[in-house]
DNA sequence: GGAGCAGTTGGTGCA
DNA sequence: CTGCACCAACTGCTC
């Protein structure tokens, strides 16, 4: 057997070339063995099945792995996109390219930990070495919990001063060029099929062309994403200055800088973001932690490090930091929300702006999910968290089931007496409601006065603004002034349940806390902690 | 162990 | 327009 061997490079996140230490290596070391090298990319038809992306999404992956094989072949290499699930597709083809190593990033999701130990069992087979770095995130979940006695901060303050005493990586530098010699030869199948590595067509990708919008606001890629954040960085006042809850979720075009989707996806590195944004404050007065633009970049930090240790971190049923809430079903109503039809027309100016462009503003989602969840329709934030993953260009797991339970006061926080008001809120940013004229048009003859509250118009007036309330536009499904209060009196049972039902588990646990602790893994935790 | 404090971004009404 | 008390009162963390 004197086949050449080769050295995979998997991507998966991390979309990208700059500061991505487990591509560095697959280059060094496939230089070192005089190795083939392989940067592949897995699309897995079973993933389109059970995940729920939008087609704008879709599209942005696309867009993102077109542009990353534009990138690779400047180092004189490609993007190889197999298809298949990594289960059944790497046993063959550690067989197939006689492979030695494999390269990756370590990804924190439920999902993608089972699928990297069943790898990481194949490569044990197949003798194949590997190698994970850790570059999602600025900081390593696993050494911020190390650093904080075994568990993960609970609040962001704490992760900040956790984080404050570990080392920050920097961004590591771009892989060298790859030799020739690096260069597969194909073999004779590999031969046959010109493109069968080729970056997938949105067609392949089973993409509906009608759902998309028409074009990109923000098309994918690491090219656009440094482009982006570059762009931004020149302007260092904004930066300095930058206070998220000052930015507006109502303005025409975004707030704030919208590098969400390429740090999702890994085409924008968090660790270049954030020595660009140390780099823009040296020696200037600037914002802080947790308002400012680095503050930003530390929550995602927060939720990745929590979501990497809590079991059903994106359920309320046995997530132990999940406060249990007896939401209900209503299906009209979770429609009406997804689709911008609560007859509230600031919120589904957000809701439509979300399905159309694939991005909102924070604040708006602030607004939004409250409104679904404790502030009005008393929907389970799951249901919430599906829909944002199906349209938000930068879903990103840890982060939707973190900011879900924050804003629904199911974890974090807990201030359920907080209440958005769907009519109040976004007057303040924008009391000509011009957001709200652009993205539900049927109103763009209201008047500033009346158009956050469109059913207080007499019929007369509705006539002559041409929108009638009922036909042209929805009644309010809610009364907000009254289901508010509905609801803070449920959520005062639920918490004051929680509170009877600690008390009542603990009490057990101190009776026999061997008998409890085998019961469940939520109460051997919190033993444990006691001790 | 318990009191006191702080918590990215609420709304309302009044001075 | 801005600042402030009030609404009723949560949790996690600190000392």
């Amino acid at each position: 057997m004197s086949k050449k061997v080769t050295v995979i490079h998997w991507f998966r996140k991390g979309l990208r070339v700059h500061d991505n230490p487990a591509l560095v290596k697959a280059v060094d070391e496939a230089i070192n063995r005089k190795a083939y090298l392989r940067p592949i990319f897995m699309l897995d038809p079973g993933i389109i099945k059970w995940m729920t992306v939008g087609a704008n999404r879709w599209r942005f992956l696309q867009e993102t792995l077109a542009d990353l094989d534009k990138n690779l072949r400047k180092l004189n290499t490609r993007l190889y996109v197999v298809r298949g699930n990594p289960k059944e597709l790497f046993p063959q083809l550690f067989e197939k390219w006689n492979v030695e190593l494999i390269t990756f990033e370590h990804d924190i999701e439920p999902y993608a930990v089972k699928r990297d130990q069943i790898l990481l069992k194949d490569a044990e087979k197949f003798n194949v070495e590997v190698m994970i770095e850790y570059s999602h995130t600025i900081f390593n979940p696993e050494l911020v919990i190390k650093k904080n006695k075994g568990s993960a901060p609970m609040t962001y303050q704490k992760f900040l001063s956790v984080a404050s005493e570990l080392k920050v990586p920097p961004p590591v530098d771009n892989p060298n060029k790859v030799p020739k010699s690096c260069e597969p030869e194909l073999d004779d199948t590999e031969k046959k099929c010109k493109d069968c590595y080729d970056v997938p067509t949105l067609k392949e990708m089973g993409v509906n062309k009608e759902e998309l919008s028409k074009t990109s606001k923000f098309p994918g890629g690491e090219t656009e994403a440094l482009r982006r954040m570059y762009d931004k960085m020149k302007q260092t006042d904004y930066i300095c200055s930058f206070e998220k809850p000052n930015t507006s979720p109502n303005s025409l075009e975004p707030s704030t800088t919208v590098l969400s989707p390429y740090l999702k996806f890994g085409a924008l590195s968090a660790r270049l973001f954030y020595q660009e944004i140390k780099q823009a404050y040296k020696g200037r007065k600037h914002s802080q932690p947790p308002v400012s633009l680095e503050g930003q970049v530390i929550w995602r930090e927060f939720y990745y490090c929590v979501a990497s240790v809590t079991a059903n971190f994106d359920q309320m049923k046995g997530n132990r930091i999940c406060a249990q809430i007896p939401w209900a079903h209503n299906q009209s109503y979770l429609d009406a929300w997804k689709h911008g039809a609560t007859g509230y027309p600031f919120i589904d100016a957000i809701m439509r702006q979300l399905k159309q462009e694939g991005w909102i503003h924070h604040l708006g989602r602030h607004a939004v999910a409250c409104f679904l969840t404790r502030g009005d329709l008393w929907i389970n934030w799951e249901e919430g968290q599906k829909v944002f993953e199906e349209y938000l260009l930068d879903a990103d797991w840890a982060l939707n089931a973190g900011n879900w339970m924050w804003l629904s006061a199911s974890a974090f926080f807990h201030q359920y007496f907080r209440v958005y008001s769907p009519v109040a809120f976004g007057k303040k940013t924008d009391p000509q409601g011009l957001y709200i004229k652009k993205y539900v048009p049927e109103l763009k003859n209201y008047p500033a006065g009346v158009i956050y509250e469109p059913w207080k118009v007499s019929l007369e007036n509705q006539k002559k603004y041409g929108c009638i309330i009922g036909k042209d536009y929805p009644h309010r499904i809610v009364d907000h002034d009254v289901v508010m209060k509905e609801n803070l009196a449920k959520m005062k049972a639920a918490y004051a349940k929680k509170n009877s039902d600690t008390s009542q588990s603990e009490k057990r646990k101190a009776e026999s806390p061997i008998a409890s602790s085998s019961k469940k893994k939520n109460s051997v935790d919190k033993y444990f902690k006691k001790k």
